[in-house]
DNA sequence: TTGTATGCGTTATCAC
DNA sequence: GTGATAACGCATACAA
């Protein structure tokens, strides 16, 4: 099939690579010059019907694709994007990343991916993607905010996700404080009055809020709030198994956790189980995001939902449209109190709004 | 901040847009010829200390980073790669992104991703995506044999994942077949004979070789196995647990349920919780990947652990050698048969080799 | 060690 | 409607 196999005298030899076809060859074939080849790629420019054709005609016989790098070179776009986030595993940025890509394709574009797992070469990594690209996604704690002020004074695109707005850059995001304190004021109300919150809250802007919900919604309460939360070093049920373990060790152990994540609750759930504590009789159990697994938990896990795919998929919008010097604003969105069964509820209530947003 | 900000005197106004400072702004700030510039930047050109100093100097004065567009279209690397897989959601095509990434990126390169959910237009995307990368890895069911063919004799590295090798092209994936095997066996060892398999054996190569596993082990046991499957039409949580309400309706329910994946079987727990069939007392339920909540699961998921993080990561590595022309094998990871309680096993057992690689 | 000149494959601006 | 030809920004063979 390929003549360079038959041609391929040993490993050392070069191969006789067959270069890929350009203009020239599609045009010398059509008989046209590589202008008309080029325009007749375009559906708006002036090129007779028959000659368009004849180009289409050579262009398939050769198998020739016009070269993007010559295009982005020639051209001044990339028709590319890029999102820059902590790491991929786990559902809350897989469903980011799915929003996103949908989106991103919708409009045509490419999408490009790194994970900067808080490596410290993060920051040079970003600024070799940024050249690659039209726009950027730069999400949570991945890299520094004079990194990303930098990059955006040089030109490119950026749009920040679930991670505070710096220096008048357009930023999307989950409301989560309001939602923290409803979820926690909602414990209240099933009469628990010894929570504590698992989950660390220097790890992420969002863990932050919801600290910071819980606390309030202690205020308001005229409780006294822990001081500290529980600190797990991770959002993954792992995580969540053995800070839960530590917890139901104490001799008189909370009355409900608040958990980072659903990943983590779910590790609480196994705790529990272990140590003999039942979920929600003895001791409530709430988690966060709503990941698919959440309610096909036992019991169902009382949660707050976040729109993870659409967090993703707006960040692209946000992002097409500054590319394309569109106007736009900061957006929070909603995020919604999921009451199941772990918070001590008996069956599924009716979902209540649980943002400020 | 952005002098472009202040000067910007209308929407319509032509922005006075700062272009990008280039090689000969920096050769004429460093005093020497653009081939010095361009020389500077490689650490194994002859270039003088000194020089390079003054070079390094005027670039990061002029905070110039050179054209990626233009470097590709000098040189003949996109130093960029891409992984086109089904889809993005869930925590196998997560972990298996994940495990691709982070060994791309440890080569220096960068990544690439696109979802084709099953449309059309795939096929159009990946022809587009292959003009802009040095390899690509394709995952699954996501575009015809024929264009991977046709891409591959084209001259781009192909490299394929969990899909059947064609056309003398190398491919990497899990073994299923033994470990299916193995898995059924191992109920059959706790006294289960009337199973069902839950997953549909189209949607995927490795469901499918899933299936198969499951029909040789009743072959082996002299037990007639079910004709056809259960088919649920997705591998989330709610079609498990859709699919197993209508199975555990009937009146004689299976004594086992062997799941295409863990999550799956999360809802097939959930569908058992609420009818009132206990796991493992009445029926036996099993997962597939041992994804991080399948052990947190109460009881805890029978599952068969696959290695996605290297599935990914290892499709990379046999990428990069397909690139650099090194001599590469198809290779099939191990997978572990990971005894917990939904299968009948009193506590964890120490995991056996399921696989027969 | 450094500089000159050319190629990389497009797009776009002119003429015609 | 079509054809020369000049950018686009960098890498590199060849000369010096």
């Amino acid at each position: 099939m390929t003549e360079a196999e038959t041609s391929d005298t040993g490993p050392r030899t070069a191969e006789p690579v067959r270069r890929r076809p350009t203009v020239y060859q599609v045009a010398e074939r059509a008989g046209v010059s590589i202008a008309t080849v080029s325009r007749a790629l375009r559906q708006d420019s002036p090129v007779a019907p028959e000659t368009r054709r004849r180009v289409m005609a050579a262009a398939r016989e050769l198998n020739w694709r016009p070269s993007r790098a010559a295009q982005i070179l020639a051209g001044d776009t990339h028709d590319a994007v890029a999102i820059v986030l902590p790491d991929l595993a786990g559902p809350y940025y897989a469903q980011v990343i799915a929003g996103f890509e949908s989106e991103v394709v919708r409009q045509g574009s490419s999408v490009m991916v790194l994970a900067t797992h808080g490596r410290a070469a993060a920051d040079q990594m970003v600024r070799d993607l940024a050249g690659r690209i039209d726009g950027l996604v730069i999400m949570d704690q991945t890299i520094p905010d004079r990194t990303v002020e930098e990059l955006a004074a040089s030109g490119v695109a950026v749009i920040l996700l679930a991670r505070p707005a710096i220096g008048g850059l357009i930023a999307i995001r989950s409301e989560s404080v309001g939602a923290a304190a409803s979820l926690t004021s909602h414990l209240f109300s099933h009469g628990r009055r010894r929570l504590c919150f698992l989950g660390d809250p220097d790890r992420s802007p969002d863990i932050a809020e919801r600290w910071s919900g819980f606390v309030q919604a202690h205020i308001a309460e005229g409780l006294p709030a822990p001081a500290e939360p529980v600190r797990c070093p991770g959002f993954e049920a792992e995580h969540g198994y053995r800070a839960a373990l530590e917890i139901f060790r104490d001799e008189s152990p909370p009355d409900g956790i608040v958990c980072a994540n659903d990943e983590v609750a779910s590790g609480v759930y196994r705790a529990a189980a272990e140590t003999g504590h039942r979920i929600p009789d003895d001791v409530a159990v709430t988690g966060w995001d709503d990941v698919n697994l959440a309610a096909h938990l036992s019991p169902p896990l009382t949660t707050v939902r976040q729109q993870m795919r659409q967090l993703g998929a707006t960040a692209a919008r946000l992002l097409f449209d500054r590319i394309a010097r569109r106007h736009i604003a900061s957006q929070v969105l909603d995020t919604e109190l999921m009451r199941r069964e772990s918070c001590g509820c008996r069956q599924d209530a009716p979902p209540e709004p649980a943002g400020t947003g």
